[in-house]
Order: structure tokens, then sequence, then C-alpha cells
DNA sequence: GTCTATAGAAAGATAGAC
DNA sequence: GTCTATCTTTCTATAGAC
């Protein structure tokens, strides 16, 4: 079979950052070397550079691209006006939205510590932006009386560990359809933000 | 001032664990070297080998500590009899022996993926004793009619992750006393798993 | 019990051929 | 665009002096 040549740019890109995603999400950020990430696409170590200036880079990327992603797909997300549906709404979306993507949810859970300064400022404050949605909701909620949360921001964070939380356990073709799952945690939720 | 000499171990020893308790807590276990473990502890790399056959081991040995100490630490808790009160004494308990041992909880829970297989099964059988804890809990909470949960090994996950979360944001010395948060959270759980 | 020194492997990143 | 080859650094772990 005669030898491929030309451009694969194109290609190869989104086939390192897939490559990395599943690796940093399987063994951690600082266990994969750049050799196993061009191992996993078909190139040698050398090639990755083309499309990274380096591993630190590599995972911001990866994080950054995540985080916008979760953002923007709220923004376009379905949401009711009251804050009851607009609570309902986010828990099924954030289900979602992260079940789609364990290596993703994994790796901006995780590996926050390995981001060099700069870029850890950079996911918390995409990371603030999220949970202040959550958080609005919330406060809205207890202010028009439908919803009982002695502090909001505490039950923000309790909520969206909680939810986060389906992701360490959920295997797909598992025991609950996903739908099964989102309806669950919904009734725990509104149950614990009631009066 | 005169060089010490003669047997450190009994000081040595603990020294070691603690210190890479606290770097494998901060940094990641793969991201850790020995010779930042031996610098942490005053000594230099090839001294932890008296205390340690590999770094692997050293690790094994941090979480199955933690673990061990958990459940102990459970077995000897006051809880009451009737499912309500084991749920307020196992939220109470599970937050506060989880916010005195930020670093070695994080461990537990970030660095199962470092673990050689062997290592890894005995972790988590011994993780899985604790949720079975919770889990007969609320099991039998749904018998006696006490708790709607439709399904007690996902309410189990859900709780878990929650309570657990309140690592990710506790400081010391913070806006809410450790009461108070064991307070609010006790009454999200109750209502979560109410009628 | 701890040190210095080092073996041996593997890491991130770069240079230059093709 | 990718390869091979390599530089330089750092790693785990061990050996032997004190």
């Amino acid at each position: 079979m005669a030898r491929k040549t030309g451009s694969h740019s194109q290609i190869t890109g989104p086939k390192v950052r897939a490559a990395a995603s599943k690796l940093f999400a399987r063994h951690g950020f600082a266990a994969v070397s750049m050799r196993q990430i061009a191992g996993e696409v078909g190139v040698q170590a050398g090639a990755l550079y083309l499309y990274t200036p380096d591993k630190q880079t590599l995972l911001f990327d990866l994080m950054r691209e995540h985080m916008d992603e979760l953002l923007a797909a709220w923004d376009q997300q379905d949401k009711g006006v009251d804050p009851l549906s607009q609570l309902e709404a986010f828990v099924r979306f954030h289900i979602g939205f992260h079940l789609d993507r364990p290596d993703e949810v994994f790796i901006a859970y995780m590996e926050l510590r390995n981001l060099a300064q700069d870029n850890f400022i950079v996911i918390e404050s995409l990371r603030k932006r999220y949970e202040d949605v959550l958080e609005r909701i919330l406060h809205q909620g207890q202010q028009a009386g439908v919803f009982t949360v002695p502090d909001t921001k505490l039950a923000m964070m309790a909520l969206i560990a909680m939810l986060t939380g389906v992701n360490t356990w959920y295997r797909e073709g598992g025991r609950l359809s996903r739908d099964k799952i989102e309806e669950i945690y919904w009734d725990m939720t509104r149950k614990a933000v009631a009066g």
C-alpha cells in the first residue's frame, strides 16, 4: 500500500485533541507522556508539536473548549421563565451535557491543579460563570418564595456536586435510562430546595 | 550545633507519610517526585526507601489507612436506631470526618486511577463497604415508610457526592461554621429523601 | 538511619532529513 | 506534515560510605 502523503492537519489536529482527552481522563495529565498521545494518534512524538506548542497548552485548550461549549450550550437551552422550570431545565441539562462528555468533565474537575497559574485563572472564571447560572436560579426562587434555601451559594455547590456525581457511576447501557436518571435527580433536587 | 545521629525512624516514618499526603493532594501522585517528598521531609531521596518499598506502595498505604480509619470511625459513632436518626448521624459524621482530612479525602477520590490493579481492588472494596452503610440506612427508611427513595443505590451515590462536595469549597475560618454547614446539608438531605 | 553518587529508563521538546 | 535522531532534564530506585 502506498505511503500516504500530503496535508493531514485538518484530520490530525482533532485526533491529537481526542487522544489527549481520552488519555488524560484515564490516567491523568501528569501520568501521560507525549509519546503515549502520539502512539494513540498514530504519529511520532515530534509531530504533536505541529498542533500544540507544549503539553500544558494542550491541556488548557481542552479545558477551555469544554467550558466554552458548556456555557454556549446552556445559553441555547430551552428554559422556562419561572424558577421551578428553570431549575428543572438546569438539572436535566447538566446531567445530559455531562454524561455526553465523560472524559472532558473528568479532566475539567481533576486537572485544575495541573494548570499553570494564568491558565487556571481563565478556567476558574468560566467555571464561576456556570455556577452563577444555578445560583441565580436559586436566588430568584428564594425571592419568589418558591424555594427555601437558607444559603444559595451553599445550595448551589451542593447541587452541582450531586449532579456531577452521576458521571462517577453512570455506564452506557446500565440499569437505568438517562431519562429515568434525570427524573430521579430532578425529584431529589426539587424536594431538597422545597419549603 | 552537633549533627544529630541515632534512630529517627519513629519520627521520620510518619513525616514521610505526612509529606506525601500533602504533596499528592496538592499536585497529584504522578506529578510529585520522590525528591520533592524527601525535600519536604528534610532528607535525601534515597532515605525514603527505608520507609516504603516504592512510590506506589506509599500511595496505597495512605489510601488504605484513610479508608480503614473512615470505617472504624463510623463504627464508633453514636447513631440512633431509627432510619432518620441514623441518616442524620451519617450526614454529620461524613461532613465532619471529611473536613478533618481534606488531603486524604482528595487523594482517596482522585488517585484511584494511579493505583496498581491489585491495590485498586482493595481500596474499592473498602469504599463499597462505606457506601453500603448509607445504602442500608436508606433502604431501611424506605421499607419503614419514612423515606421516599425510588432507587436506594442512586440516592446513595447522589448524597455521597453532595456531601463530599463540601471539601471542594470549605475553607477554615470561612463564612459558615462547620456546625451550620452540617445543619444546612442535613436539611437538604432530609428533604431530598422525604415523602 | 542518612548521606552521596549513580545506574538506567523515560520524560518534554527541538533539529533537520524527506 | 511527518519521520528519525537526539539534546537535556528528570525520574525511580539502588549501592556503598559513614
